[in-house]
This record gives structure tokens, sequence and C-alpha cells, in this order.
DNA sequence: AGTAAAAGAATGAATGTTCATTCCGCCTGC
DNA sequence: GCAGGCGGAATGAACATTCATTCTTTTACT
């Protein structure tokens, strides 16, 4: 039902999603998207209550349910927007002729860079990873975003220089590593610097490395 | 299957630290906190309904307020022993005479066979760590994992081993890639053989070491 | 342009459902 | 036969969703 503002929804999260509180401007539907992203993400799926999302977005409960048919369309549209949004902008442009040791490199602070622009989106998107309430469309995404994940490290393995592994695991142990040290520097373990951002980027490399 | 001894497990940890003499209560006890573990696992905190609980524990509904105060205390309960557990079995008996690479590869090995051999509280504690209803004790406990954690990267840090970098970054990489190992492997992507298991521990060991 | 009627959007109290928790009668072991 | 653990229907709160109504925008006609 919503499938066709998809587009319109990643020009928001671009144009918007950065600049908090500009309810005025935004539509009813961002306005909600944006509540229920918040809410969904501090409390989770079943925790939040849909009232508290049409207060948080400033409408009334029942216009929620103009824009999405339920509670589930609306987690489901939120998280194919966003992974859709999150895959584009870490793939895009990246050029397939410089040394994969690069690409490695421009990937990694892509993905920090998404982390940190948008950690709502990031604490989603990681929260609700494989959730039971996702659709087979959100989880189609997910799977895109795997394939493109293996098919760079099959690339590296081809050119020999990545430890002669299978590419889930070498892919498992990169993006764990990712996860695991956007989490931590988000509870407060860290700053997340450039000098620390380059210095995981070199161990991760060195940890797959031939 | 392997959800005996997980409940064997938390039998043992009941029997010693919570209800040292009533066997009997501990037979409809451990019934409550093992079905409870699998289903917040599977469904989420909120998404588990407390009736289902019993169901699955094969007692009334009311009988699991015998045991455990709420909703919370139950989950709070859970988590407080299997983090207790999982810090005590991964931590016990690693001399400290050896070498810290070697103590590395120890606690790495404890890590995998602790998610192997328990992979729904591995789930559990991952999924519920920093949850909002954990209380301060759940919290408390999570921290002196943490801590653990942080001083054996401090120990490293010290002997110059590893890079030099926060204690908090490496252990958030070392961590995170073993989180998403196990995550991975989990959902299929690849059998967690022992040469996988090996090959990720130096991956994880290169990533760090200086 | 001005106005009235129609259409569309938004609302929030109302609805039926599900949930955590309670409570009371049953049953078991002594 | 009775004390207390136990089950599961009962309870009231909270939830997702609906819908009769109100408000806003567009259209149609003069």
């Amino acid at each position: 039902m919503n499938g066709s503002l998809a587009t319109e929804s990643i020009y928001f999260m671009t144009k918007v999603a950065l600049l908090p509180d500009t309810n005025e401007l935004a539509g009813k539907r961002d306005s909600i998207l944006r509540a229920a992203l918040q809410l969904f993400t501090e409390r989770g799926f079943h925790g939040t209550a849909m009232p508290l999302v049409a207060e948080l977005a400033g409408v009334g409960a029942g216009t929620i349910y103009r824009y999405f048919e339920s509670k589930e369309a609306l987690v489901n549209t939120l998280y194919r927007d966003w992974k859709t949004f999150q895959i584009t902008t870490i793939l895009k442009d990246v050029p397939a002729a410089i040394p994969l040791r690069e690409q490695f490199q421009m990937y990694w602070n892509r993905l920090v860079e998404f982390a940190c622009e948008f950690p709502l989106a990031f604490g989603f998107l990681e929260l609700h990873f494989h959730a039971p309430y996702l659709d087979a469309e959100s989880r189609a995404i997910e799977e895109r975003g795997h394939h493109a994940l293996i098919g760079f490290f099959q690339n590296c393995l081809r050119q020999q220089i990545v430890k002669d592994s299978p590419p889930e695991m070498l892919g498992a142990i990169v993006m764990g590593a990712y996860v695991g040290l956007m989490k931590a520097s988000r509870a407060g373990c860290f700053e997340l610097s450039k000098e620390i951002v380059d210095k995981a980027e070199a161990c991760c490399w060195e940890a797959i490395r031939r």
C-alpha cells in the first residue's frame, strides 16, 4: 500500500533526519515514521504503544491508520526504507577499479558515517534484524545487503588477499566488530574520534588479511 | 537435545544460590525459567505472554507468581542467573601464569563453547543486553563482566603485545566479532567447525596484536 | 472574485481483544 | 481432615484498531 512512497521516504531521510524537531515542515506520514523510529528503537516493537507513537508524532491515534495498514506494516515500512537507504549509501559510487583494500576502507568509513549520522536508524536496523514480524519483502532487502557483503569478500578471496576462509565468516567478523564498536561508543565507552575509527579499520583488515 | 544441559545448569545454579533447601519447588521453578528463557529469546520480553510461559512450562498461570513476583522479576532472575553463570564459566581457572596470548585462546574457546552449549542463553543475554527493564542488580553483574574484559586488555596493553588503543575499543572489536560469528553460524551461514573456530580466533588476535 | 457545496483528511473516544496478575476452589500429602 | 501448593477462570488495565464526527481543502457555479 505504501510501497510507492518508499522513494519519497528516502528523500525525507536525507533532507530531514539530520535536522531535528522540524515537525512543522514534515508531513504527517514522515512525522509518524520519525516517531516510530525513535520509539521502536528505544522500547522495541512490542514495547511501543501506537497511541504513544501518535503522541510523539503530534497526530491523532487514528491518523496513523490513514498511512499504514497496521503496526506491522509501519515497522516493515520503516525497516525497508532505512535498510534500502543504508545499503544504497554504503554501496554507492565505490569505484570497482581501485584496489579492494581501498574499497574496504571506503566501505568501513561509510558504515561508520551511517551509524554516526543516523544513530537511531542504526539501532533500529540492528534491533529488528531478523525479527519475526518482518515480512518477506523486508527479508529480501536484508538478503540483498548480505549478498553485497559476501560478494566483496569473494572478490578478496579470488585475489588471495584475505585468509582462505568462508566469505560468510570474514563478513561476520568484520560486521560483528563494526556493530560492537558502534554500540560500545554509543554506550559511552570511548569517543569515536577519526583516530579510533581508522585504528579500528586497520584492526578489521588485519583480522582478515592473508 | 542440549536444552537438558541448560536445565541442569540452571537447576544447579538455583539449587546452590537461590533455593538451597526445597528441591521439590526447584522442579517447577526450573520449568518456568526454562520456558521463559526460550520464549523471551524467540519472541522478546514484551512479545511473550505470561500464560504462554506457563503453558510451555507445564504449570498453571498462577503458579509462576508463587516463584516470581512479576514478569520483570522473572526476566531479571533469568538474566542474573545466566550472566553470572556465563561469567563464571568463562573466567574460571584460567592460569594467570600462562602468556596472555594463550589466555586469549582459552577465553575465546570458552566463549564459543558457551554459545554452542547454551544457544538459547547466548541469544537471551545478547537480546536483553542493556534492556530498560533490567534492574540495578542485573546491570551490576553486566558491569562485572565488562570489567573483567577490560582488565584483560589492560594487561595486554601493559605488556605491549596489542595495538596501543583504548582497551574498550579492543574489547568491543573482539566481542563484536565473537557475537557476529555466533549469530551468523546460528543463522546457517556456515558450520562452526573446530577449524573455523580456530581460524576466527586467529583473526581476532591478529586484529588487535601489535 | 465570492460563496456554497462536496470531498478529503484528521481526530480521539469507543470497541473488542489480549495481557499481567489475582483469587478461589481443588487436590495432594501428611 | 486439613494445610498449603496448585491450576486456571476471573479481573481490570492496556492495547491495536475503528468509526462517527469535525475540520480543511478543493471544486463548482454565479
